[in-house]
DNA sequence: AGTGTATCCTGCAGGC
DNA sequence: TGCCTGCAGGATACAC
């Protein structure tokens, strides 16, 4: 999906606009991204005044009146837009939820490939649902010890164990390889097999890409959009992920590709070797 | 415990 | 132009 930097900033855009707010119709185009029906969904929802707007890890949180938080996760492709009445955007194609509030305005949730999901929890549920969730990469709370401890206990492949949401929370696929490629850490590695000073460059490089790529509003590959509609900007930085076959930009080798866990793994064969 | 595989679904790029 | 294959920011379930 849209991975941490990219929730992020659609929760930013989202954040000045919503809290206020109430939820005054729903309108489901495609069942397929809720998990109760469609009416029931609706029922969830009417009425209910926004309250707040946060993120947890990949996902976007809106805090609702009467203790519910409706949860969004976009999956591979989804897009959540705030439509501006008084300027109408191009409509992205595949709606799948429509919003409407009061006052005036639109939330449209649009999903070409319908992997994402909307859910309306209780405070019991979406607590539960949390606390199941790794820690944020970008809290302070997290140090290099903690993630090396954690690391410890896994044999699993780095990379896996980046993407795996209980052990960090909102690390996806590019970002894994970016943070690696900057760690200098082959994606392949065990995770117990990391280092307490790698686990602390790993850190590093987690935080630095995340930081750098919200400053870009995100990475667009093809799908994804701010909140307003605009693609990210992170693309042309990105180091080794999507760029097989070119030259590592600090050695020159070139990048390779490698499959495994069902996704592509990039990086760079001199500057993130396998063994020393 | 970890891994390979399949599933949900659509669209696009590249090869022929 | 058209048909085919492979691939894509995610998450989960299954058999080994």
């Amino acid at each position: 999906m849209p991975e941490l930097p990219e929730v992020e900033t659609i929760v930013r855009q989202l954040r000045p606009g919503l809290p206020g707010r109430r939820i005054r119709q729903t309108a489901v185009h495609h069942p397929d991204v809720l998990e109760v029906s469609p009416p029931t969904f609706q029922g969830q929802l009417q009425g209910a005044e926004i309250l707040a707007v946060d993120r947890r890890g990949k996902n976007i949180v809106l805090s609702l009146s009467a203790n519910r938080f409706l949860v969004v996760n976009l999956g591979m492709t989804g897009r959540l837009h705030l439509l501006d009445p008084e300027a109408p955007t191009d409509l992205p194609s595949h709606p799948a939820v429509t919003l409407s509030l009061q006052p005036e305005g639109t939330l449209f949730y649009a999903d070409v490939r319908r992997f994402g999901l909307l859910r309306v929890l209780s405070a019991v549920e979406w607590k539960r649902e949390s606390a199941r969730l790794g820690p944020e990469p970008l809290e302070p709370a997290l140090t290099a010890e903690d993630l090396h401890i954690a690391l410890m206990r896994s044999r699993s492949p780095i990379r896996s164990w980046l993407l795996d949401q209980e052990k960090v929370a909102g690390v996806g696929n590019i970002y894994a390889a970016e943070a690696l490629y900057r760690a200098g850490i082959h994606p392949r590695r065990a995770a117990n097999s990391i280092a307490q000073g790698e686990a602390g460059r790993l850190l590093k490089g987690i935080r630095a890409v995340l930081r750098e790529a919200i400053e870009a509003r995100g990475t667009t590959l093809r799908d994804y959009r701010t909140a307003s509609g605009e693609p990210g900007n992170f693309g042309p930085a990105l180091r080794v992920y999507g760029r097989a076959g070119e030259p590592c930009p600090r050695c020159k080798v070139p990048v390779e590709r490698i499959v495994f866990g069902n996704r592509s793994a990039f990086f760079c064969p001199h500057c993130q070797p396998e063994s020393f």
